[in-house]
DNA sequence: GTTCGATATGTTAATGATTTCATATCGCCT
DNA sequence: AGGCGATATGAAATCATTAACATATCGAAC
């Protein structure tokens, strides 16, 4: 019989890209930019956290930091009027969310490239 | 006057890198990588915990189950003996840092100049 | 001017990760 | 044979992160 392509015990390469501050305190990395981008669609803090199941807490208090990090809002929020509130994307956010996707598919590519080699040299 | 060349609230970019299981555990990663090379340098585990400022018990417990994940041994441990014992690390082990460390070399590259890029878009 | 639902934020509870502690085993050396 | 110091590993304590809870505030719409 033919050995098996892929074995329990092969290994995968991962990463992770964030954006960080002088200070190395991380300001947005994988799960900010997913939650900024479903407030995007969504409208709405509240939605989005429970969307993605976090709480409204953490997802209020990880936006307000990449703010203060960032010195700059990433959202415009509103209280009051219909439906209660809502919060949006600032055109600063949009763009640095647009760079930060540039960004990922780049490393993706590297990352694909360099996986063959390495596999090849642990094998 | 002029603006400074940097200010507070710069961002910079980082990045983590590691191995994972099918299952998304992770196997090896920066910390792993480190602890492995100074059991390497000072030949025993307990002195390498101790001088990255780790547990005796998280490092072992970590390099263990990186073990068991890869379903080889990274280290070759020897229990008493002239000082009471000692680590090395495998070839197997040697091998796969090696990868590890061109893998890493190669990425560093390709998030430098993704950076330039990012930091344009940004601006 | 009352109602509604989201934003805003402090406080406390639960969960997870890491360290500390405790204890056993092994094998060279004297 | 006994001591020494590192490996081996479970259990309890501590620390950090996240979730839950609790309340206040705001403003459009009715």
């Amino acid at each position: 019989m033919k050995p098996p392509r892929s074995s329990k015990n092969d290994v995968f390469l991962r990463y992770k890209l964030w954006l960080s501050a002088v200070s190395g305190e991380g300001i947005i990395g994988e799960s900010s930019y997913k939650l900024l981008r479903t407030v995007e669609e969504l409208g709405s803090l509240k939605a989005a956290s429970e969307f993605l199941g976090v709480s409204y807490r953490k997802a209020w208090g990880d936006i307000k930091n990449s703010e203060e990090l960032l010195g700059y809002d990433l959202t415009e929020k509103h209280r009051g009027g219909v439906g209660g509130g809502k919060s949006e994307l600032t055109n600063k956010a949009k763009n640095l969310l647009e760079a930060y996707d540039a960004l990922h598919k780049k490393m993706d590519i590297a990352i694909e490239d360099a996986y063959e080699d390495f596999k090849e040299k642990i094998k």
